[in-house]
DNA sequence: GCAAAAGTGTTGACTATACACCCATGC
DNA sequence: GCATGGGTGTATAGTCAACACTTTTGC
């Protein structure tokens, strides 16, 4: 182990950021158009370098933050993923990136960002294929927040400030590619402790018709005990 | 978005790793003797820089092989748990450091090593305070291998390519510090299809007394559907 | 025989699922 | 009224935790 700064090779170490979103029942991911080679004219995920005094969560925030735009994006739920590391995942030099997974509640049209490339929302599934080895982050993206659904209250980071149950359930029912038991999901999400609460006498209506849904907040509880598992895609076992 | 090599000051990337091991019923970790500055005469995790020309996970692998001295790690676990970046964690550079947990069945004596430290296994409760941010490595690493245990099969990997499931349970007795009711744990890692194979005809004794264990081997799943939840430390809701 | 460890059976409590049903609102 | 979405009740099947019991070995 020596330690002569310049002696090696040097990384480069970057973020990539996969912004999900939940808008009208489908799952929309954040994407930017690449304006030069390689990959030029394809969609990539924003992200940047990390700055030498920053650490990646940091880099994260801040390249969130230009993205979308939002000047407060302290509250958002940011994840780190895992690091692709692979020799040749960017032609020019050796890149190390750290992946993150940003969720928001109703998508900001993006601005262009600091780097004045387009940033568009895009439906999930026509997320192209993406630049560098993105589409595997964004895939690694969507699984990880799809598992921690089940055993997590993060749910509620794709949802507003207030909002009701049938919201949330769609939030579920969108990311998962699946459809609940409405009665079924209610008593779950009540049942546990902390997950939600209630907005006393609030209400809303939601499609223009039907009976105004009651609002709730976040509730302070993180983990979901016991898990809300996902309905298997065939008939599973349990 | 440049990408002038020199342009920045130079990261160094590097592999460290939470080496576990399950042993007469406790939990081990593999430790090395910091022999010089900063944290010398701490005990640190093994780990070293990530070559030129190394993915992560591929340096991971090779520090492994180094560190336990063994010379086939391909068939062992390793996952990647995530990457460490806080710009003062090393006091010397700015080091990025991506965490590595690796599982090992019946630990071998340790080697020096590459770099010729004193590489010991030392009880997870007695890991003192370790160099730079390794308590935290290491306490990320046990946490993701408990979590791990109940939703996936991953609890093999502790075993040697026999065992019985009287060892299958110490595993998980041993990394959630829970005892478990040992005809409940039977029923249900023998309801999970995949999960372990009986070997025909084979058994052992394992305490010197007793009826001798049926064995088993590693089964084809991954996952565990449903999970095996570990039991709440006082009365959980559940 | 006795202790120790493996393996089997049973029971009661709890949970989940799949429905049927009622309520409030807009048109 | 009727369609639409929110909210409640319930019966059944399934699962889980606890504990009693049997089997096979060494001493």
């Amino acid at each position: 182990m020596d330690y002569d700064k310049y002696a090696h090779e040097p990384f480069a170490v970057t973020v990539d950021l996969a912004v999900l979103t939940v808008a009208e029942g489908a799952l929309y991911a954040l994407l930017v158009e690449r304006g030069q080679e390689p990959y030029a004219g394809r969609w990539a995920l924003p992200g940047g370098f990390v700055h030498p005094d920053e650490s990646a969560e940091t880099a994260a925030r801040r390249e969130l933050a230009e993205e979308t735009g939002l000047s407060d994006v302290s509250g958002l739920h940011l994840e780190q993923l895992r690091t692709y590391s692979e020799p040749g995942r960017d032609p020019r030099m050796r890149v190390v990136s750290v992946a993150f997974a940003a969720l928001l509640p109703d998508p900001p049209e993006p601005h262009g960002g600091s780097d004045a490339a387009e940033a568009r929302w895009v439906p999930y599934d026509k997320a192209g294929p993406l630049a560098f080895d993105h589409d595997r982050i964004l895939a690694d993206a969507h699984e990880r927040v799809g598992a921690k659904l089940e055993y997590t209250c993060l749910a509620t980071a794709f949802c507003p400030p207030e909002f009701t149950l049938g919201e949330l359930q769609q939030v579920y029912e969108t990311v998962w590619g699946a459809t609940l038991d409405r009665p079924n999901f209610r008593r779950k999400v009540l049942a546990t402790p902390g997950f939600v609460e209630a907005v006393p006498g609030a209400a809303r209506l939601t499609g223009g018709r039907g009976k105004p849904a009651a609002l709730y907040r976040a509730g302070p509880a993180a983990a979901l005990h016991p898990p809300l598992l996902r309905p298997s895609p065939e008939g599973r076992p349990a």
